[in-house]
Order: C-alpha cells, then structure tokens, then sequence
RNA sequence: GCUGCUAUAGUGUAGACCGGCCAAUCAUGCGAGCCUCUCACGCUCGCGACAGGGGUUCGAAUCCCCUUAGCAGCACCA
C-alpha cells in the first residue's frame, strides 16, 4: 500500500524547471477588471501558482486596470471572488491605478535617459513613417523639450490624441511592431471608476514598471504576448535593468462555453443568461455552480502545462480531474427522473438501508421506507422487462397488460435478479419525495429525489446511475441541482 | 503581406537542449472483462501517435532543409 501510494506520487505530474528559479521566485497573476475570471485566465492563474508553491516565493495578484474602457467596476470584487474560490497563494495585491504616480515619475527618467520622446503626430501620419521605417519628427527633439512636453502632458496641455510618449526602439527593426511603440496616452472618457486622471500608461510600460519594483523573476504568460515581451525588453535595455525569464504557453481552445467577457454582459443584459455563473458561460463561477472544485481546475491546467504549441481543452480531462476529488466525499442519493407510480402487490413493508457512500460505511445509511407504492424511473418500465431490482430493497416483477404494467413482489434475491438480468434501479417511497430539476448543460431533466438531498445544499453528490451533481438551491418548490459530470 | 513561434494517439502530456536505453511515457477517452445491490469507484486486458518529403549519420521522434498546417503579433487594449 505504500508502494502504492508511492508509484501514484511519481506519477504526479510536474511542470519543467525554470530557469534560475533554484532561490524562489517572485510571479505574478495579472488580471484586467472587466470582468469575472474565466477557464482561460485559470490557466495563468493556476500555473504561475503551482511554480511559486514549487520553488517558494511570493505571488503577486496585479489589477491591471489601466484603460478605462475595459474597466468594470464591479469586476474588482469579481475577480477577487473568484481567485478566493482558486485558492491561490496569493501573498500580496496591488492595483494598477493606484500607482499612476510612480509610472510617471519612472516615464521622466525614461526620458531624461534618453529613452523616450513625446510625440505629436497624427496617428496616421506616425504610422505611415513607422513602416517606411522613417523617424518622425519629435524622435529627434532634446531631452529637454521632450521634458517639458510631458509635463504639459500632465498639466493638461494636449487634448486626447494629440500626443503620447514613444520609446525609441530600433526603426529598422523588421518587425513593424517593435518600432518606437508608445508608452503613454491621453484619454478623457470614459472617466476611471478608482482615480482621476487623463494620462495613462499603455500596458507595456506599466508591466514593465511593476515587475522591477515587485521584483518579479518569472514571467508565465500566453503566447499573445511574445511580442510584448520584445518590445518590453528595449524599455529594460534604458533603465538597465534585469529581465525577468518568460515563458509563453500556446493558445488554449475552449469548446463548448462562453467566454468572451463582452458576449456574455450582453447576454445577460438581454436575459439570455441568468448571471455571471449561468452553465453556459464559461467562467469559474459557473464551474463552481457546477460543482467543479478548484482544485480540479488547478489540476487540470497543470497537467496541460506550459506549452507553446495550441491545445485544445478537454472538459473530460477537467471533468476527471474533478471526480478524482469529488467521488471519495459525495454522498450517493436516488434521483428518479420522470417518476412513475407503481403500486406492488404483495411486498412486505419494510425499511430500506442505503449506503450513503458505498466506499465509506462509517458514513452511514439512508433509510427508505417501502410503504407498497414506489416510484420508479419510467425509462426503465418498458415492455421487455420482465423483472426489475428496486436497490437495496427487493425484485419487482412487471406484468404488461397491453401497455400498462402492474407490479408485483419478485423476490428478495439479489441472485434471482442477475439471472433474470434485471436492471437494479433507483426507487423513492411514493409519499417521500423532493422535486427535483436537474439543470444540464443542455437541458434539464424533471424527477424527485430523497428528501434527505435538501441537507446537501451547495454540495456535490452522486445521484446514483445518473451523475455527479450540486445541489443548488433548496425551496418549497423542491430542489434545483446542476449536473457536473458522470 | 511582414515578423516570429510550433507540429507526438480522439484529447492533454513525457521524451527533443546532450541522436542509440523510444517497436515512444503517463493521464484521459474508447472497447472487452472482473468486481459491485449505481451505467459510479476500483482492477485486468486491449485500441490508438512521432504532419509529409528530403538530408546528415553506423543509427533520427530527437540535428538540418523544404513543403504543408496551425497560431501569435503588426492598436494611443491587456
């Protein structure tokens, strides 16, 4: 058994060493607020997590909100929701707006090394010199001029678009987008839901400023970003100092779910779903109203990895995961979808016991009375079964005249069953019952379940010969439960 | 178009840097069986891949080239 246990340990997946990272790490999650985190942020989230638990170090959540148009208010609380329900170690968060000052102060240094230029261009006319490879005009303005045009930068002194603060690059850079990418901005709407101000820093300053003053060493991020680690390094290269090591996992392809943060508001704003967790959509909490643990999330993105080439995502991998955590704890209850009464002739009353778990007797039984009528499964009463098995109760036989069946005592051999090859089904006493819907991914299924289920609310359980499910909400109505997986 | 990255079974992944121990790992999936008063769990067996073509080499999944395919970026988004 040690053995055992010592051969699953060797299996446990691991990620690849990162480079230099022997003495701890310092990485860091960087979500933008506009919305509730989703599949793909989890991945980030999960694998720069499961390097900082591996090496030791300090994992730094950043809120990149630095443009307002894609800042939602109410994201700040959801996202920090959602990063409690992962339970990352976190050890300390910062705020990107919060820190307008400090970029500001980084962007004078910047340019009095010379590192960077106001620009007045006009986008167009900028853009045109830029793939001509041509320098435009402010490229060449003295470190002076460029000075006090950022300080009127910040005075107030440009509306919106009439200047922006470039780093000087290489020009001839074959890449079109390595060459003096702009740093700064001006915006005036919409206005930011946590600071006022107009000028803002474009994400690659930003970044870069936060990884130096956080310290971060390790950067995992996706591959869309490989450019911006490029251009980010010439900023490194004028203020010397150290870059941090990148690695860049490929593109993650997502089947099934919603997740484009735009699509989904307005699906709900039309009432096309219920909320951010509606099932359809793919974030977390709609996982976790699923009744898919985090750590099965994490789980799941550690075993894809960090690869640069683009996957898709398996909800099966993630659904296996999930049962692995989930199988050993849920209770296992009777759901009987689309009930039909059944009235059994001459069988004795007497009192069900069910396993609660059937892996874990400590756990104790379910009592089920059988009272002469039950309900039953309608799917499973159809003319070629002569016998069924009503679990951990006795044989039912079924009797067809014409199309309607009557019931009768079959025995309570469990052996007289197997020959007969009858189904061993789930039954509920017809007078103890709970209204159940059942909410799939693609429909929902109407039964009555144990009335015991009601104590399971926001749970994961095994409606036995159906699938693992959460028991959502619990009301006079009955029981509203989302089926996870088999 | 330009710049760059990548290509292992249905899916994910190991092996690739330092060619031979790879007739290719592990997980998941699928199939068969065992176990079982769940169609779950567990166990056993099986299925299934080095994109294609050249080259280097005694020897290539691993190195080189080409082809094909996919992806990313080329924003005053992150």
């Amino acid at each position: 058994m040690f053995a055992a246990l010592h051969e699953k340990h060797e299996h446990k997946k691991v990620l690849p060493d990162l480079e230099g990272a022997e003495h701890g790490v310092v990485m860091r999650f960087a979500p933008n607020p506009s919305g509730p985190l989703h599949i793909g942020h989890a991945r980030a989230a999960a694998l720069n997590d499961a390097y900082v638990k591996q090496y030791g170090g300090r994992y730094i959540l950043r809120i990149e909100d630095t443009d307002p148009k894609r800042v939602d208010p109410d994201a700040y609380e959801m996202v920090k929701e959602d990063i409690e329900w992962l339970r990352l170690g976190i050890t300390e968060t910062v705020t990107q707006s919060d820190r307008l000052p400090l970029y500001y102060d980084l962007c004078k240094q910047l340019i009095e090394r010379g590192g960077a230029y106001i620009c007045t261009c006009e986008n167009e006319h900028f853009k045109a010199l830029k793939d001509a490879k041509k320098a435009c005009p402010c490229r060449d303005q003295p470190v002076e001029t460029a000075l006090s045009l950022w300080e009127k930068m910040l005075d107030g002194g440009f509306a919106e678009g009439e200047a922006s603060v470039r780093v000087k690059t290489d020009l001839l850079h074959p890449d079109p987008a390595m060459r003096d990418f702009p740093i700064f901005r001006i915006l005036d709407a919409p206005p930011h839901p946590k600071v006022e101000a107009r000028i803002y820093p474009l994400m690659n300053f930003s970044v870069v400023a936060d990884d130096h003053l956080l310290g971060v060493t390790h950067v995992i991020r996706g591959k869309d970003h490989i450019a911006n680690t490029r251009r980010q390094r010439y900023i490194y290269d004028h203020f010397g100092w150290k870059v941090p090591v990148y690695r860049h996992y490929g593109r993650m392809g997502i089947e099934g779910v919603v997740l484009s943060t735009s699509q989904m508001r307005l699906g709900i704003n039309e009432g096309k779903y219920t909320g951010w967790d509606d099932i359809r959509l793919g974030t977390l909490r709609a996982l976790a109203r699923r009744g898919i643990s985090p750590d099965a999330v994490k789980n799941a993105m550690v075993a894809i990895g960090i690869g640069d080439v683009d996957i898709s995502f398996s909800w099966d991998n993630l659904y296996a995961e999930n049962k692995k955590l989930v199988d050993p704890v849920a209770n296992r209850y009777f759901f009987v979808p689309e009930p039909v009464t059944a009235v059994v002739e001459g069988a004795p009353r007497r009192m069900a016991h069910a396993m609660l778990h059937p892996g874990d007797p400590s756990k104790g039984n379910r009592e089920l009375p059988f009272e002469g009528t039950v309900v039953l499964p309608k799917s499973e009463i159809v003319p070629d079964a002569a016998m069924v098995r009503l679990k951990d109760l006795f044989n039912v036989k079924i009797a067809w005249a014409g199309s309607s069946p009557s019931f009768s005592y079959g025995g309570d051999s469990l052996a007289d069953a197997r020959t007969a090859k009858a189904h061993i089904i789930q039954w509920l006493p017809a007078r103890q019952t709970l209204p159940c819907t059942l909410l799939t991914m693609d429909g929902k299924m109407q039964g009555v379940c144990e009335p015991a289920v009601a104590k399971e609310q926001g749970k994961v359980v095994q409606f036995e010969r159906i699938g693992f499910v959460r028991i959502d909400t619990v009301s006079e109505s009955g029981v509203l439960a989302y089926f996870t997986h088999t």
